[in-house]
DNA sequence: ACGCTTTATGAAAACGATTACGTTGTCGCC
DNA sequence: GGCGACAACGTAATCGTTTTCATAAAGCGT
């Protein structure tokens, strides 16, 4: 049972092993019938060729290396399904490293890929210019998800977190309050940023004359929970409250819930992100989805391209479409769907096709 | 900025690659003024070891792979987290192949991986001890995921889904009901198969005479939501139910509700698995908890430590414990805790640290 | 001083593939 | 019939490491 190689191929089939290696890769300079013979005996030993030396000559590795920070739940699967997918179709490998707190955890670990792989996708918030220029050799393409860096060197794929936020501010001016109250997330988080940044352009579009209202949160659960309860004890109080997250709005409707509160009739409430948990709170929670299996797919698709011609293939910046989803606690002219079971949207974000411990059935 | 190779080291450093090779790796065999000469130089370079040709020669890559199929949310996250963090302690690089459907494409899969990878980590139901005699060369440890084969040849890893649900049922007993109803799982699924098992252990022992009540499911909300109306139509309604995950124990809690019957007042539920979902519905949902990160963790332990001594090291069978999460549905003697904010057991599995789209702060 | 063990070092052989370059043989064409 | 082109195939170099083996220097006991 010891590993069979080329050598075994090319005697059993009584050639050398030059002509193994044509009928195997590039299939031209040997004899349809040598060919065959040659594949033949190859399947019979189950000659499987090995991979690293195949790959110190070639220089191809044909793995493409994910970097992620510390990520939860459902973004953090739909991406790598997303990538893993697109990943599969086109013959590479996915080498994932993820949970990545801190710039030098995660300098570590993209030089620990050092050799591994033909390509980096990369989603960190403590990434910047410098960082890759120190940690990223400039052979090495990447592609960068929502990220801030704006370089020509780099491709750069970002979820439009402006304009969703845009639209959902918007969509809750249209719908008739006056105003609307943001609840922010980290200041450093480049979606955070984003977001407030379509909150406020949505404001000066189509309220002018109300005042912008934004106080602080961290995009967990709790802030929004306390965020709920402050702007409660307001004078008058707010009309609609669009949080950066969907975990915050979660806690905000707790907070609301807690003190008597309806929702929407009281108060209008929207979050961002569409989390199953979304669908499932009571009221069923507004807001904007992001499709982010579609996010790693389309990211994927580009790193696989700077691949294939790394010379006149030139590192573009991408941004990809969220929707707004109207569920109940947005008031307004919604329609009444009562709940949605086994969504009807084929979305992949959507994945409550979740099964127990052991995977599908 | 070509690649520089332990040649362009042992030249600077003015020795031969030999010692470089020493220097970097053992220690042993060099001065230790030179050993530290060869490593300022190396670093000076920046010189990274080319991991294929060192794997042509060593026979290892260092890289453990993931057969995983194609699982959805939170479970899927928890699970690489886990193996990822142990892995990384190791000095492993983890190398994964998910959403896979059916035999077939595991089997693909499975052999793309060859010679890539030092171990493989495979969760998937339609892998049997055939499947891998077929699909996994001897030579490769692995360490399967909650699988119902039973071979000395490979470790096993379960979720203690028989023990789980036994002591659920227990509970809802000993909370006084008189019977449980419980809502089955695919039947070719093994976690299924294993909650069903401790369903009927449970009944036996703490409700001998009441009788056995299983209806069909498949894991999905859909399934819960019919088996709930279902069940409501019955002559006597059932006094607890207690579905095989959280998902239909979920679609069956919008069937009461629509229905109008009070959950816990009129009857009692819980499901398994306790997916982040399970504590925002209204009522908050009781269900078994499983511990995913600390699965992955040990799996991927227990394949290392099959790595190291590959000889004399004995591919044993484990099992993971569950713990109950009594939350509202359930009814009985539990604490009044209205919700749960930042839960205070700082458990992996409960993971709403769920940030935005771009990660934590 | 002299042999003998120890130790640092270098030269060279692996590892298993790809591929540039020869070599042969066959065919076509003048 | 000879000459050149081309196709099929083999030989050997190559990729960047690790590791065995040889060699030289140095320490050490007598």
């Amino acid at each position: 049972m010891a590993t069979v190689t080329i050598k075994d191929v090319a005697r059993e089939a009584g050639v050398s092993v030059a002509s193994v290696s044509r009928a195997l890769n590039s299939g031209g300079g040997v004899t349809a019938e040598t060919a065959q013979r040659i594949r033949d005996v190859a399947t019979r030993l189950s000659y499987v060729p090995h991979a690293a030396a195949r790959s110190l000559i070639t220089r191809r590795t044909h793995t493409i290396g994910a970097l992620l920070p510390d990520l939860h739940g459902e973004f953090f699967s739909e991406l790598i399904r997303g990538i893993d997918q697109a990943a599969r179709a086109r013959g590479l490998h996915l080498l994932v490293s993820s949970s990545h707190d801190g710039a030098a955890d995660a300098a570590t670990a993209l030089r620990a890929m050092q050799g591994r792989v033909d390509g980096m996708l990369i989603l960190s918030n403590h990434v910047d210019a410098a960082f890759l220029r120190s940690n990223l050799p400039a052979s090495v393409p990447a592609v960068l998800l929502n990220s801030a860096v704006k370089s020509k060197s780099y491709a750069v794929l970002n979820v439009d977190n402006y304009g969703g936020a845009y639209a959902m501010v918007r969509h809750l001016l249209q719908a008739g309050h006056s105003g609307v109250t943001f609840i922010a997330g980290p200041a450093d988080n480049f979606d955070a940023q984003q977001r407030e940044l379509g909150y406020r352009a949505a404001m000066a579009k189509y309220a002018p004359h109300a005042p912008l209202d934004v106080v602080a949160g961290d995009f967990n659960e709790e802030a929004g929970y306390r965020a709920g309860h402050q702007l409660l004890a307001r004078k008058p109080r707010p009309q609609a409250v669009f949080a950066a997250n969907d975990m915050m709005a979660v806690g905000c409707l707790y907070a609301f819930k807690e003190a008597g509160v309806d929702v929407p009739g009281d108060i209008a409430l929207a979050g961002f992100d569409d989390i199953p948990i979304a669908r499932y709170v009571t009221p069923p929670l507004s807001t904007v989805r992001v499709r982010i299996a579609d996010l790693g797919r389309s990211a994927l698709e580009q790193l696989a391209a700077l691949l294939e011609d790394s010379k006149h293939a030139t590192p573009s910046s991408h941004t990809l479409a969220c929707e707004i989803v109207a569920r109940a606690t947005c008031g307004g002219d919604r329609q009444a769907a009562p709940h949605e079971h086994a969504p009807k949207n084929a979305v992949s974000t959507s994945g409550n096709r979740s099964s127990g411990t052991g995977g599908k059935a």
